[in-house]
DNA sequence: CAAATATATGCGTATATATGCATATATTGA
DNA sequence: TCAATATATGCATATATACGCATATATTTG
């Protein structure tokens, strides 16, 4: 099955980017609006916006919809468990 | 530290790109050499040879030179068995 | 319905990078 | 020293995408 290098490359492809991890961060605090998130950020609103569709499409957070505000969570701990993991090995690099 | 968000996006940068995926799969049947890398993979010289060095600068991959010849091993199971997690999880959903 | 608020998206641009091609570099052997 | 082999790299180009800006869409309230 060569299309999962693919699949594979397009799931690190999404983590590969500060503003999203950024976003991912914010996100481990607990469900957050979009604006919760531009303001911890600092990013702009369509650019928070447009992350955190691609996190949902990839399945890597929850999209719930009340009245206006859209709140995002994280749907999948796995992946947060991962990009700590990495955080890990690369603090110990730095020391 | 807000650093830290940029390497790790670094690191899964990485492992961002199917060629490089590949290639991460090829040595996980032992050390190999460029050229064998190639031969495994379908891909240009010239492409592998800079991949493998994206891999060894990342930490991911050993570089050991034997004469003229040069050999690259997986030097942080931590990384393949993400990989593989993550093949796994996509797998999964593809059922 | 009009205004205000929250979110998403179209478009242009700048930047990053994967690749092909040619070539440089290094090592071995005749 | 010259040729052959293995690997790395400079350069041009095509493609992907993050961002800013403006605007569209949806929902609530007056």
């Amino acid at each position: 099955m060569e299309k999962v290098f693919f699949k594979v490359a397009e799931y690190f492809s999404v983590l590969s980017e500060p503003s999203r991890l950024r976003i991912m961060y914010a996100g481990c605090s607990g469900e957050k609006s979009v604006s919760e998130v531009v303001e911890m950020c600092g990013s702009s609103q369509a650019n928070v916006s447009r992350h955190l569709m691609a996190l949902h499409k990839s399945g890597i957070l929850q999209r719930r919809k009340e009245g206006v505000t859209v709140y995002y969570s994280i749907a999948d701990n796995a992946t947060v468990d991962m990009c700590q993991s990495v955080c890990a090995k690369i603090a110990e690099g730095i020391h």
